[in-house]
DNA sequence: CCCCCCCC
């Protein structure tokens, strides 16, 4: 017997090797209770204690299970089945259950939250939450196909994924909602560039995978999905392209825009949402069908789960064809918290835009002399490049210094007087009735430091809110 | 074994 620390995931396992079942029907033996857990960390030698204590705390449980197995009816343990008796035990043969046919052992349902690599027999009752299309690949193996699907039970979630065979053999068979049993698959590290999902693993169907659904009524206890929010303001430190779960409020939202893809060509529409939290704001940004169906007229609390984190002017969000989109989801206590937030104060005020970042000034960029700008080639590549400056204004374009701008909360642009009382916007292609006054300044720098031959150039200066004029 | 997901 062997009792060891997944230094991965910080779980603890036991691995009993050599059983021999002398007796498959007795009753319970003394009183059994669930193995202390503390102990066997403390107790473990090398035991990497600090692992064990985040895990557990990034769980999404407080309280770790007791055991692995939930006994749906009977009152004793989990006995081994008869089918698997001992000589499926003196190898690595993880086949063993197989041998009894396609069937899945029912009275031996794990937590999804306790799956890994070095368990050999397992079944899972899980709900699916997500599923994708079937997607076409092609890598230096040649062509294959390709399909994913998200999973939870009570316990947890786990993201699994069918190539090529078991594509096609499941693709179809798994349905959005419904509860199967699942047992005999693979799994590995889960990747975290790409999956958000609250476990280490990640499952693949393989050939040997057997899948049956549940009955309906059986799975009450399953939760629809699992979400794992990060606030808003969390996002700022996230790394660019990562994937994560949010929810907020949809302050506003554009039109349907559309773009052409670089790499591809085609066209894409687009919608932008201005999402709040208590602490903060940012643009995400829908696509396809999901853009187009969107409607935010009525601010409605949005989840999402496994959006995609990106870097223009600061922090984005921006929906994957993998991204769970839940409209007031009723699963978190989140969507009453924030429509409450929302209703009462949040929809009055302005919080820090994660999206505006690079626009207001990013207080980690270096100041630069003017001659600095020129020797060192600052702003001649695609991406900005940001610098604060100490400088003496020398000249104030006054013609210029107001402008009217768009009222639709995320434009900004420039708005045409109709002569009419309306105002057209072109970005929006929208006339309204109304616009807001903004302030443009340009002006004329110079920056000291001894180098007055250097070329002043002109500076703009925006900033949106009339009660931050203190030029 | 996928991992493309788009634009400013």
């Amino acid at each position: 017997m062997v009792n060891a620390i997944d230094k991965q995931s910080g779980r603890v396992m036991l691995m009993l090797y050599e059983l021999e079942v002398l007796q498959s029907d007795s009753e319970r033996i003394g009183d059994p209770v669930a193995l202390p857990l503390t102990d066997i960390i403390s107790s473990g030698g090398n035991a990497n204690r600090t692992e064990a204590t985040d895990n557990n705390q990034t769980s999404t449980s407080a309280v770790p299970p007791a055991t692995n197995v939930i006994r749906q009816d009977s009152k004793a343990l989990p006995t081994l089945d008869d089918r698997n008796n001992t000589k499926h035990f003196n190898g690595d043969n993880n086949r063993a259950s197989s041998k009894g046919g396609n069937s899945i052992d029912k009275e031996r349902i794990v937590n999804i939250d306790t799956l890994n690599p070095y368990m050999n027999k397992w079944t899972i009752k899980a709900r699916v939450s997500n599923k994708s299309q079937i997607r076409n690949y092609q890598n230096a193996r040649g062509p294959g196909k390709f399909f994913s699907c998200d999973l939870v039970d009570q316990s947890g979630e786990i993201r699994a994924a069918a190539f090529n065979t078991e594509c096609d053999k499941f693709h179809s068979l798994v349905e959005v909602g419904k509860i199967y049993y699942i047992a005999r698959a693979s799994l590995k590290p889960a990747n975290r560039q790409f999956n958000s999902l609250n476990n280490d693993y990640e499952m693949t169907f393989n050939y040997d995978t057997c899948i049956e659904q549940c009955d309906a009524d059986e799975g009450q206890c399953i939760p629809q999905v699992q979400f794992n929010f990060i606030p808003i303001s969390d996002i700022a430190n996230r790394q660019a392209n990562s994937v994560c779960d949010v929810i907020g409020v949809v302050k506003s939202s554009s039109n349907i825009d559309t773009i052409v893809s670089k790499t591809s060509q085609k066209e894409f529409n687009k919608r932008e949402l201005l999402l709040v939290d208590e602490n903060a704001s940012i643009t995400a940004t829908l696509w396809g069908q999901q853009a187009e169906d969107f409607d935010g007229s009525s601010n409605p609390v949005l989840a999402f789960k496994g959006i995609r984190i990106g870097d223009f002017n600061g922090r984005t969000l921006s929906t994957l064809s993998s991204t769970l989109i839940c409209l007031d989801p009723i699963e978190t206590p989140r969507t009453i918290e924030l429509r409450n937030w929302f209703d009462k104060e949040g929809k009055s005020i302005d919080l820090p835009d994660l999206s505006k970042g690079a626009e207001i000034g990013n207080q980690q960029a270096p100041f630069k002399t003017f001659s600095q700008i020129a020797t060192e080639g600052l702003g001649l590549s695609d991406k900005p490049d940001y610098i604060n400056v100490k400088a003496v204004i020398t000249f104030i374009k006054k013609e210029t210094a107001v402008y009217m701008m768009c009222p639709e909360e995320r434009c900004g642009k420039k708005v045409v007087d109709e002569n009419n009382g309306t105002f057209r916007c072109e970005k929006c292609n929208k006339t309204y009735n109304n616009f807001k006054w903004s302030y443009m300044v340009s002006k004329k720098t110079w920056a000291g430091l001894g180098r007055a031959e250097v070329d002043s150039p002109w500076a703009g200066l925006y900033w949106p809110n009339p009660a931050h004029s203190d030029l």
